[in-house]
DNA sequence: AGTCTAATTGACTCTAAGGTCAAATATTAA
DNA sequence: TTAATATTTGACCTTAGAGTCAATTAGACT
């Protein structure tokens, strides 16, 4: 054991890894954008993962991890998740422009990968899907606490909530006005 | 002029190509792919688009321009336009698993191009905000002929009906469900 | 038939990106 | 101190994709 020791911060590595990968999606982002973002020498990296997906693999899922579990922590303890929820998306109104457009990493990957990278597309599938079943959870429990009026199925308004979301994402890029996403954002969540 | 006669069908290159772009997106579609596709060889091909990046603009002007042409006159003289656009929708939940997968050309693009080639997402803006004011004139118009109860102005829906789709485009290809697919495509059409 | 013109062909070039590896280096344990 | 071990370094390799070009070919016009 012993040895030289490492260079760099994992947890650090990760999240900026995916963050460049977030940003400009798997392909387009080289092994050199990489190592200059981390600050790290090919063989280094290359050391630790053996290739740029398998990178890619890691940050995602130490992301997404980490992003649902808050998620999840944060809508069960709390006394208004319907609120919570209605927050997730009136934040995006007020996202930098650079926020704007990247999307979300979930259905930027969906799309960058399906036909291309079956295993990447279920990594992808497999978060998009427990976010939505926090969502569903959320909702269920509201309407058994009369928290919510609404009749709709929880299983169709988290749904509803998903497909709305993944819009947005990509709706955003070419309509940024405030004004305008409110209102769309309004209209969307007057289900719940 | 004269000269030896073109062996290809202008409109038909155009057409294999971007639908070759369309299943596999711009950067992941080779000059190779696209050769075998429309059954040409390399210098023929750039004898008359200087690059992969015009050839990609040339097919998707013809095909957009082509779609939303026919959209704008389906609409203006149907006694049902309501209905045509509620066809839209639900076109899509008997889509076959290929077509599931591909999306829509006009959100991939904006996925993929922001942050990446401003003239190609610009583009797919062009055509979005088109097909967009194609249906604010026909909801607006649907409302002054009461076709329509809706108070809702037809700007916000019409922007509604947009992401809408931008989302479903992206969310089937996770979900591709039938029955689901209607129950959301139910939900998010009762506001027309 | 012969000339002119424009399209075709496919081998070739160039570049960039992902990945490899042997030598150098920094720590721990004895 | 020194041996053992794991990491770092960056030059190097390999491949694949975008784009080029000189020679060839097929019609049109005289």
């Amino acid at each position: 054991m012993a040895g030289r020791p490492r260079i760099f911060d994992q947890e650090e590595l990760l999240a900026k890894s995916i963050a460049l990968f977030w940003k400009n999606g798997f392909e387009a982002t080289t092994t050199n954008d990489l190592l200059k973002e981390v600050n790290l020498n090919k063989g280094s990296l290359y050391n630790v993962f053996k290739s740029k997906k398998e990178l890619f693999k890691a940050g995602f899922v130490h992301m997404e991890q980490k992003g649902l579990d808050g998620l999840e922590k944060q809508f069960e303890s709390s006394k208004d998740p319907i609120g919570n929820i209605k927050t997730l998306f009136y934040n995006m109104v007020d996202a930098s422009f650079e926020e704007d457009c990247k999307g979300c990493i979930l259905g930027n990957s969906i799309v960058e990968f399906t036909g291309k990278d079956e295993e990447l597309k279920q990594l992808a599938e497999q978060y998009l899907k427990r976010f939505e079943s926090i969502l569903e959870t959320t909702l269920s429990n509201a309407q058994n606490n009369g928290l919510i009026q609404s009749s709709v199925p929880p299983a169709l308004l988290s749904r509803h909530l998903i497909n709305f979301w993944n819009g947005l994402n990509v709706t955003r890029r070419v309509y940024p006005d405030k004004k305008e996403m409110k209102d769309l954002i309004d209209l969307n969540l007057s289900f719940i």
